[in-house]
DNA sequence: AATAAATACATAAGTATTTTATGTATAATG
DNA sequence: CATTATACATAAAATACTTATGTATTTATT
């Protein structure tokens, strides 16, 4: 076991909302909180997204017509499930093939070699 | 010749350091405006850095004692070349290295396969 | 010769996104 | 019984950028 350093916060700006769409897209629903903990795991920690910035992304997500939600109540507490309407799923390959080429560029721009140790 | 479409602004957010450290280490010294051609020349145009975000960036990192600069005239006009530091070297290093984990990082995450249908 | 475009710097106002902080409340754990 | 984890939300502050504006010289176009 052993600790992972976070990126700096500058790096994760702009890619928050092609992280929430892409895994609504592979994982059908998910609840706010679900998608932190999700992302955790699947970074090692690596990046960790908190809770004020991820609520206000999904709300204004949701405003834009990308997403759409239900309640559930487990017990007493309350669950908001988020799921990509037909615009969300469009948008989220949009970004997702953005992002792609966005990163092409960057390797090629900083001559970086394909590295396959991952995560 | 065709036209590209540039990267929505979210995405290069984050990266303008990087870009610029990196390329100050690659070409040894450089002035504002070159960088921001060179930048478009590479990326064919699909990453334009303004002057708005550049020159502010700029004094900032020579602030930071990561560059040094030296003006030169040619005829009467100005140019402030750029230099990076002993520091700047490492954290030249340290920003690509970084940037290279978190695409590593984000291309599990997003699932995206290798492409190399590059710029 | 006059005008436009390119070169070269700079800064300020506005916008967007994120961090940090705070708040509320329930459920599980030790 | 107290702490931690779950689960939502929002507001203030910080950050990084876009857009707009300003100045001035040099080169290209008409």
């Amino acid at each position: 076991m052993y600790l992972c350093t976070m990126y700096s916060s500058e790096l994760i700006k702009g890619t928050l909302k092609t992280i929430i769409l892409n895994l609504l897209k592979e994982q059908g629903r998910m609840y706010g909180y679900e998608i932190t903990q999700r992302v955790k795991e699947l970074t090692n920690s690596k990046i960790q997204i908190t809770e004020g910035a991820l609520y206000p992304t999904l709300h204004s997500l949701e405003k834009n017509g990308e997403l759409s939600t239900e309640k559930e109540y487990i017990g007493k507490r309350v669950r908001k499930y988020y799921t990509l309407t037909k615009q969300g799923h469009n948008t989220s390959k949009e970004r997702v093939n953005e992002f792609a080429d966005f990163v092409n560029t960057m390797r090629f721009l900083l001559n970086i070699e394909t590295k396959m140790n991952n995560v």
